[in-house]
DNA sequence: GTCTATAGTCGGATAGAC
DNA sequence: GTCTATCCGACTATAGAC
C-alpha cells in the first residue's frame, strides 16, 4: 500500500515522467537510459542512485501507473457487488474506465497514458515487481469470478477466453488507436478517449452475448 | 510477385527459419544476430552475405510469412465476391483463416507461426518493406470495402473501428493465447489453433452486430 | 560460399570528485 | 545529491583468409 504515498525528489519524478513518456511511445525495450536522463535533464548516474538500475526505474514507472488503476478497479467492483444487477457491461466499465479516470494523476497526456497502459497489458518483456503482480492477480481473480456470475450460461473456459479477447481489443486500441486515424484517411476522426472506450465496451459486450 | 518463388540455399533457409522462431518467441527487437546465426549453425557474416543487414533478414522473414497469407486472403475474398451473401462471418473467416492454413509451408510449428503472425499485426518496430506494405494496403482496402457492404447499417467510421478491434483480438490471441492456459490454472485447456480461431470469429462476429 | 577476426558503436553500470 | 569520466560487455558491420 505504501507504493503510492512515497515522497519523491524533483529529479526522481522527472526521471519517472521522462521514462513514462518514452516507454509509452516506443515500448519498454528500445529506450536507453541516456535518452531518458537526457529528456529529464539529469545524468545517467542518477538512475542508479534513485532506482538502483534500469529495471528498478521500470518497476517504479509500472507501479506508479498500475497501482491506482487497480485500486480503482477494486473499488468499482466493490460498489457493484451489492447491486442487484451484475451485467457484463457494468463489469467492462468498471474494469476499463479506471484506465482513463486515473489519468489525471500524471502529467502525461491521456493519449500517452493510454499507450503506456496498453503496453502494460500487451507487453511482457520481463517480470513485473511482485507487489504489482500480486495486485494484478487479485484484480484478475475477482473480475473473473464476477464475469462468471454475470454469464451463467457460459462455461468458465468460455468466460476466460472472452475476457482475454476483451483485453486484446483494449490493449491494441490503447496502443495503436492513433494508427487507425492515419490509415483510414479521414474516415475515422480524432475523438476523446472516453468515446473510444465506449466503442470498445460496445464491441466487447456484444462479444459476450452467446 | 517474385518474392515467394526465389530459390534459396540451405544456410539461407536455415537463417530465415532460425530468425523466424526467435522473432516469434521474443519479438523483432531483442534478438541478436549472434543468437540467430548460432541457432542456424552459421556465422555472423552470413547474414551480411545473404541479406545485406539485420533489417534485410527481417524483411525476408516478414515477406516469407506475410506474402502467401495475403495472397490467400485475396483469393478467398475473390471467391466470396460473386456469391449472393457477403456476411461478416464469411469475411472474418476469409481474413483470419489463411493465417493457419498457410502454416504448412514452414517448419515452424503452428503455435510459433501464429505468434509470428500476431507480432506482424501488433508490432510496428520499423517500416516493413514497400513490397509487403503495398500488398497489405491492397488487402486492407479491399476488405474494408467488403465489410462496409456487409454492414449497410454502419458508418464507415464504425466499420473501421470494429475491424481494428477484431485485429486486436486476433493479434493478442495469437501472441499471448498460451499465457491464458497458464493463468487460468486448468480452466482453459490446450486446443487446436483452428478451434481458438473459431472462438475469435464468434466473438468478433457478435461485436459487429449493432 | 563460408568462415575468423576485428573495427566501431552504443548500451548499462559504477567509481569518485564536488 | 548531483555530476563527469570511464569500464566493460554486447551488438552490427565488414575486411579478408580459405
Amino acid at each position: 500500500m505504501a507504493v503510492v504515498t512515497e515522497k519523491r525528489s524533483g529529479t526522481e519524478l522527472a526521471l519517472i515522467e521522462a521514462a513514462s513518456a518514452l516507454f509509452a511511445e516506443r515500448g519498454f525495450e528500445g529506450v536507453s537510459l541516456r535518452e531518458i536522463t537526457g529528456r529529464a535533464g539529469a545524468n545517467v548516474a542518477s538512475v542508479k542512485y534513485y532506482f538502483g538500475s534500469r529495471e528498478g526505474l521500470i518497476d517504479a514507472v509500472v507501479g506508479r501507473m498500475a497501482w491506482p488503476v487497480n485500486e480503482e478497479r477494486l473499488r468499482r467492483l466493490d460498489a457493484l457487488d451489492h447491486k442487484t444487477e451484475l451485467t457484463v457491461r457494468a463489469l467492462l466499465g468498471a474494469f476499463f474506465e479506471p484506465l482513463i479516470t486515473e489519468v489525471q494523476s500524471t502529467p502525461l497526456g491521456e493519449k500517452l497514458f493510454a499507450k503506456l497502459m496498453g503496453r502494460l497489458v500487451g507487453e511482457h518483456p520481463y517480470e513485473f515487481p511482485e507487489e504489482v503482480m500480486g495486485q494484478f492477480r487479485e484484480v484478475a481473480g475477482r473480475y473473473v469470478t464476477a464475469f462468471m456470475e454475470a454469464c451463467p450460461g457460459l462455461s468458465s473456459e468460455e468466460v476466460f477466453w472472452r475476457i482475454h479477447f476483451s483485453f486484446g481489443v483494449l490493449s491494441n486500441t490503447l496502443m495503436h488507436g492513433d494508427l487507425l486515424r492515419k490509415i483510414s484517411e479521414g474516415a475515422v476522426g480524432d475523438e476523446a478517449l472516453s468515446k473510444t472506450l465506449n466503442r470498445v465496451i460496445d464491441f466487447c459486450e456484444a462479444g459476450f452475448q452467446k
